[in-house]
Parts: C-alpha cells; sequence; structure tokens
DNA sequence: AGCACGCCGACT
DNA sequence: GTCGGCGTGCTC
C-alpha cells in the first residue's frame, strides 16, 4: 500500500484500559468537535475487540502501535467536559502504576468509584430539598390534618433540605409524594449543604498533645510525623486540633482509619468537633455514595474524609493535611488485584502535595521506626494516659505441665473468678475460632483435613465447629459434619484437640453460670456495626468476652478489668518474619483495652514459653524496646525495612504449571538481575531470588500456589529487574496457564 | 479480563 | 444430526 496515500496519523489517543495488558491502546479521535477534544484524564469510551470499554486518555501523541497504522480503530468519544483526572492525583496514580509494576489502566479502575470507572457521569453533589408551589402555599391551609398537612407546615416558610427532614418529621416521604401528586410541592436541587453542628470544644490538651499539636501546626510544605502515643493517650485530639486548624486555614484534611476502626463512634466524634461534614468512606457504602464522594472531592465541595483503605485515592484540591490512624495496621495493605499499601501511597501523595502528614500508633510499624531512626520523620511521642486511666499490670502465666482444659489452666480459671467477683468484665482473648483446631483420633493418629485445600506436605486440617458436630476449613469454607467414627479405624475414640474461642466459650460458660459469657468472632459477627451492637448488649455488668483480634480495638469498655490472652505461642515460632512484630503489635493492643479511667487493669499472658526473649523484652521494656530489639534482627538478617522485597505469586490447579511459569519468571529475572556483579564470596548479591517455592497456604479451594521471592538491598535492584523481566513474562506462554500476581513490599510472605 | 474460534461428548 | 465443554489467541 503505497505510505503516501495514508500517512501515519500524526496525534492519537493513548489510551489506559481497565485489563490486565501492560500497554497502553492507540485510537484516532473521532472527527467530531464536540466529542474528538480530549486531553490527557480525560475519560474515553473506545470500540475494543467486540465490546466497548471506558478508559483514561494517559498521553496524546503520536501513535506507538507498531502494526499498520490503518488499523488504529477510531474513539467513540470523550465523557466528561473535562479531565477526571489531572494534576497531583494523576501523577501520584501513575507513580503507583510504575512502582507496583501493574498497568495504568487497572491502576486507574482501583482508584476509581464503580460508577465512574464503568463511565457513569460525575454525580450530582447537589442536595435535595422541597418547598411549596404557588398552589402548595395558597392551599395549605385546606389541608386536612395528618402527615401532609404537618409536612406542608414546615415547608410554609422556606425550603427543607432532606437531611433536615430526616430529623424533622417521620417518614415524611410519603407525605412529599402525596403533596407532589398533587402539585402542591416539589423537589428541588439546592447546593451541597455545609449543615453540621456547631463544633463543640473537647477537652483540654496536656502539655505532650499540645506539643505534639503545635509541631505539627509549625510544618511547613511535606513533613511526615510519627505520633508515637501509647494507648489512651488522646492521639486522636491530636488529629482533631491538626484538622481544626487545616479548616481554619481553608484546606481539606483526609483521615485514614484501619477497617475495624471506622465506627459509629469515631465518626460522630469527628462530626461533634470539626463543624463541617464529615464525609465517611467504607466498604459499606453503596457504589452511588462512594461516587458522589469522590465527586463532591474532585469539586473542591468536601471539607474532611474518614476513610478505610480506598480514600486515599480521594482528589484533594486543597489539600492541608494526611492523618494515617492505627498506621501500622495491616488493613492498609491491599490484598487483592493492585496490591497497594495505602499508608505508603498516602505518604507518596503527601510529598507530591507538599502538605504534612501524621502517621499514628501505640504501636508502630518497624517500618516507620526504622524511618524516625533515620532522621526522615519526626517523631512525636504521648507517653501519659489520659485522665486517671494508670498502665495495666502484665503477668506471665507458665503453664508448662499445668492441666489445660478447654485451652485454660487453672490459674487462669481463678483469676477469672476473681475478676468476676471483684465486679469486673473479663476479656478471654484467642486468636483462633471455632470449636477446636483439630480432630484426632485416639486410636490410629487420624485427623481431620480439607479435601480440598493443601499444604505442601498433607492437607489443612479442618476446625471443629458447631460444639463439636461440624467441620469448616478456615482457608476455603468447605464446611461437612463430624463422622462419628474415625474414617480410617473405625474407632470411636475422635477427640477435639486444642481449643478455640468457641470452645473456650462453652467451657466458661458451664463454669461460670451466674455471668454472662459472649462470644465475639467472625461467626458471631457478620454484619457490620455488629460488634458493637454485641458490646452494647453486654453492657458493664460482670460477664466475661471471648473473642479474636476483632477485640484488640473498637468500643470502650470501662468495667473491663482483666485481659487473659490465650495461645499466643504459635505467633512467637512462626516461620513468617514479621510474626514477632504482629504478636507485639496485639499484645500491647489487647493489653490496652484492660483498666481504662479509674481502675487498675491487669492482663495475663498464657503460655509454655514464659522465658521467650520476646515477651521478655516487651515486658520489661514495653514496646519501644522491643521495636529496637527487633529491628536489630532485621537489620542482621537483611529483612525489611533493611531490604525491599517483591513477591511473584502463580497459582493452578497443577503445581507443576505454577512451578513452570515461576522458572521461567526467574529466568528471564535472573538475566537482568545484574550478572555482571557477582558477589564477592559472604557478600550478598544486588538481587537474590528465592524459588520456586510452595505457597504453604492456598488462597482458594482445589488450587496450588507457589511463589518467587525477590529480596534486594536497594530498591532501585529490585525495579530494574522487574521492568527489565515483566515484558517477557506477561508475554510467556507458560502465563496463560496460570494466575499469577506480583506483590512489591508484600506483607504476608507465608 | 472478556470474547471469539475451534474441535470432541451426551441429548432435545 | 446439534448444543456445549473449556483450550488458546487476540484485543489499538
Amino acid at each position: 500500500m503505497p505510505e503516501a496515500l495514508f500517512p501515519p496519523p500524526s496525534t492519537v489517543w493513548r489510551v489506559a484500559l481497565p485489563l490486565p495488558l501492560p500497554r497502553l491502546f492507540d485510537y484516532l479521535p473521532p472527527a467530531s468537535q464536540a466529542d474528538g477534544d480530549a486531553a490527557v484524564g480525560h475519560r474515553v469510551r473506545v470500540p475494543f475487540g467486540r465490546r466497548e470499554l471506558v478508559g483514561v486518555v494517559a498521553e496524546v501523541g503520536a501513535p506507538e502501535y507498531e502494526a499498520d497504522p490503518a488499523a488504529l480503530k477510531t474513539a467513540l468519544g470523550r465523557i466528561d467536559a473535562d479531565p477526571l483526572l489531572h494534576g497531583e492525583l494523576f501523577d501520584s496514580l501513575r507513580w503507583l502504576a510504575r512502582y507496583t509494576h501493574a498497568p495504568l489502566g487497572e491502576v486507574l479502575a482501583t482508584a476509581l468509584p464503580g460508577p465512574l470507572r464503568h463511565g457513569e457521569p460525575l454525580p450530582d453533589t447537589h442536595a435535595w430539598a422541597w418547598c411549596l408551589t404557588e398552589a402548595g402555599r395558597t392551599d395549605r391551609e385546606g389541608l386536612r390534618a395528618g402527615r401532609p398537612r404537618r409536612l406542608a407546615d414546615l415547608l410554609q416558610d422556606a425550603p427543607l433540605d432532606e437531611d433536615r427532614l430526616d430529623e424533622a418529621l417521620d417518614d415524611w416521604r410519603s407525605a412529599a409524594r402525596a403533596l407532589a401528586k398533587r402539585g402542591l410541592a416539589e423537589r428541588i436541587a439546592v447546593p451541597a449543604s455545609a449543615h453540621a453542628p456547631a463544633p463543640r470544644p473537647g477537652p483540654a490538651l496536656n502539655e505532650e498533645q499540645q506539643d505534639a499539636v503545635d509541631t505539627v501546626l509549625a510544618a511547613d510544605g511535606f513533613v511526615p510525623f510519627l505520633l508515637d502515643g501509647v494507648t489512651g493517650s488522646g492521639k486522636t485530639e491530636v488529629y482533631l486540633h491538626a484538622i481544626a486548624d487545616c479548616l481554619a486555614r481553608g484546606k481539606q484534611a483526609l483521615v485514614l482509619v484501619p477497617e475495624i476502626g471506622l465506627t459509629p463512634q469515631t465518626l460522630a466524634r469527628f462530626r461533634a468537633r470539626l463543624g463541617v461534614p464529615i464525609h465517611a468512606l467504607h466498604s459499606g457504602l453503596s457504589d452511588g455514595e462512594r461516587a458522589r464522594t469522590w465527586a463532591a472531592f474532585a469539586r473542591g465541595e468536601a471539607r474532611v474524609a474518614v476513610g478505610t483503605r480506598s480514600a486515599v485515592f480521594l482528589p484533594l484540591l486543597q489539600p492541608g493535611l494526611i492523618v494515617i490512624d492505627e498506621e501500622h495496621d495491616g488493613s492498609f495493605k491491599q490484598q487483592d488485584g493492585i496490591r497497594y499499601h495505602a499508608r505508603d501511597f498516602a505518604l507518596v501523595r503527601a510529598k507530591a502535595l507538599n502538605i504534612p502528614i501524621l502517621l499514628g500508633s501505640a504501636t508502630p510499624s518497624l517500618e516507620s521506626l526504622r524511618n524516625v531512626q533515620a532522621g526522615r520523620y519526626g517523631h512525636l511521642r504521648l507517653q501519659r494516659r489520659a485522665g486517671q486511666a494508670q498502665a495495666p499490670q502484665v503477668r506471665v502465666v507458665d503453664v508448662r505441665k499445668r492441666p489445660i482444659e478447654a485451652g485454660l489452666s487453672p490459674e487462669l480459671v481463678d483469676a477469672i473468678a476473681q475478676g468476676l467477683h471483684a465486679g469486673g468484665q473479663v476479656l478471654v482473648f484467642k486468636n483462633r475460632r471455632g470449636y477446636a483446631p483439630v480432630l484426632l483420633c485416639h486410636d490410629c493418629g487420624w485427623t481431620a483435613h480439607c479435601p480440598r485445600c493443601s499444604t505442601p506436605l498433607k492437607g489443612t486440617p479442618m476446625t471443629v465447629h458447631g460444639g463439636g458436630r461440624r467441620l469448616q476449613c478456615h482457608h476455603c469454607g468447605t464446611r461437612r459434619p463430624a463422622p462419628n467414627a474415625c474414617p480410617d479405624c473405625g474407632g470411636l475414640a475422635l477427640q477435639s484437640q486444642g481449643a478455640g474461642t468457641e470452645r473456650i466459650e462453652e467451657s466458661l460458660s458451664a463454669r461460670f453460670p451466674d455471668y454472662p459469657v459472649r462470644r465475639i468472632d467472625r461467626g458471631t459477627t457478620q454484619r457490620r456495626d455488629a460488634l458493637e451492637q454485641h458490646l452494647a448488649e453486654f453492657g458493664t455488668a460482670p460477664g466475661i468476652l471471648v473473642g479474636t483480634q476483632m477485640l484488640a480495638k473498637g468500643h470502650d469498655l470501662p468495667n473491663l478489668t482483666l485481659v487473659a490472652v490465650v495461645g499466643i505461642d504459635e505467633g512467637l515460632f512462626s516461620a513468617d518474619f514479621r510474626a514477632p512484630e504482629k504478636l507485639a503489635q496485639l499484645l500491647i493492643q489487647v493489653a490496652g483495652r484492660a483498666g481504662r479511667a479509674d481502675k487498675l487493669g491487669q492482663v495475663l499472658l498464657q503460655t509454655h514459653h514464659p522465658e521467650h526473649p520476646l515477651l521478655h523484652t516487651l515486658l520489661t521494656g514495653g514496646y519501644a524496646a522491643f521495636a529496637e530489639t527487633e529491628l536489630a534482627q532485621r537489620e542482621a538478617a537483611d529483612f525489611p525495612p533493611f531490604a525491599h522485597m517483591a513477591l511473584l505469586r502463580a497459582e493452578a490447579q497443577d503445581v507443576d504449571v505454577a512451578n513452570a511459569f515461576l522458572a521461567k519468571a526467574r529466568r528471564e529475572l535472573d538475566a537482568f538481575a545484574d550478572p555482571r556483579r557477582r558477589p564477592a564470596p559472604g557478600q550478598r548479591p544486588a538481587l537474590e531470588i528465592n524459588g520456586p517455592l510452595p505457597a504453604p497456604m492456598p488462597r482458594r479451594a482445589g488450587y496450588q500456589r507457589a511463589q518467587l521471592i525477590l529480596t534486594a538491598l536497594e530498591r532501585r535492584h529490585l525495579h530494574a529487574a522487574l521492568d527489565a523481566a515483566l515484558p517477557a513474562i506477561y508475554a510467556c506462554p507458560e502465563a496463560r496457564k496460570v494466575r499469577w500476581s506480583l506483590d512489591v513490599d508484600p506483607i504476608d510472605l507465608y
């Protein structure tokens, strides 16, 4: 074909599409002026194969598509009048795509609320109000007494927005419908209400809190702070003062909280104190609500967002401050799809926005403590508990050679009895739900295993539930009735070994029939807010709470005087290098629940390893001493935060298929792992690759998982190798036979 | 990821 | 004789 007849187009839209393909797709702009005038950041509709997709223009310029330029398709048109993504947010999202080595289109799809991702227009952020029509005003007097009449009376003077109608009149909507049908009232759009209760002052700050607030307010531009404050020291007050200052300067604040931290109480506290509408963002919201919040920020109308992980993607037009509460919390890391860390991405955004960022925790992550050590973060300490509260007494209960029944030693049961008789509440914490971890045949040693999941050596043990009548796999959810006789030897000596929350609950109910015993774990707390409801019903009278992780925070329990921690020994000897950090954080968080206000709390740790260095360090020196020791060990072993890791995971029905892919990926990576610099003997290579290794816990039933672990002392070596090798990894035939994913800075290595 | 095309078993 | 299983290939 003579080239002159078909000159290559000079300008194309290079579009990021929500596909797992690591490239942009080139399109000719449509001829029509209205649709064809798109710039970077515009959402556009394009034909793709036989379907139609919504993408975002990532570049405008010369095509990079190598095939016949005449094969370029024409885009259908742009969606918004103005680019939806621009400025700092778009730049930061591009950074995130590079950092996670994920396709930009997938990153954008993760960042945008569903309706926007699918091409819905940016929703209205108007509030709705009702007012009387001409006819309504004239005829109001003629209305019979009743709800419509009362509504008409309310609207007599001025329109009222729907929020206020909710407060003023029950079931006003049906009354409004009745009036509207007769042409007496109508619904009108009004500017988003800035209606919020007048801010109430909080408690006076103590000296430490005041210092922290002053330091944050004095920050100019990007300054990260670690707010390192013991439980009950009033970190939230520091946030509230910093945010109030931000609002006073006309700026916006973004607050990220862990998944279980966004309770109605938390929101109520922010709402009561700040005097502006607080936009909550969490998994319980509908797609429409998420999109409206996003739009309110995109238009610069909203002031404060309090949200979980995904709130880190809100546009900030007048940025003032970012707060990450409980910054060590694992729920900030997304574990599927685009594996981003909301705390780390928030730091990138704060830097790009040139604003301060406040990371708060009683048990900071070792990563953040390392950044403090290295002088990269300011360190703000709150060491005093607010009010009268005293730090609880912690005692280790040595259970070696002690009779244990349903997981509890006699000493622990005695302490529980004493606590109850003294009029206090008791929390028994066990990080294992269900009745018992294992069902064992005493005659032949058979144990119940999940038929669908497996570890490299044997099946995943099934957990006994339903008071011993059911078996359930905690990895894939498979359920089956527990057998009456051993399937192997036919013996009837089946025993439940160990104890989960359910068995502890059963045992404690039997021992303390006069006190309420309430179990709180994922089994009893399915619904959102169910935790709050449970705790409210539990009240403040003497009684026992039995539960998992979930009980580590949330709702204050002012009458809680004893916390008994059972079954920490697994965490003391885990293969995961982060297990000690997680255990220490958990122990401190749980212990922090004991003894608020005037009562001295007590914490008992039941263990077979009372002399374990982790416990010793934690008890004598607290979290700070633990962290110092643990950081030294991480440094000696070249573990994060002193080295940088990435995990390439693969999953297939057949392990060999997963391993074949990883072996291929390894060859590609090896080729780029800087072969010129052979490490000297005893020295670490720039990039170390381990694997393919079996991944002990398959996430999905029936699938086998394996992984490749990449470790580099310098981040750039990791990224350089991945950048170089990934195109070949994407393209290789083995890749099409597996589900694979890359996790940069993984939290769980398995 | 979708959605085609493409060759081999049980069914109106 | 068809409907339909999911293997493999492509999408500007």
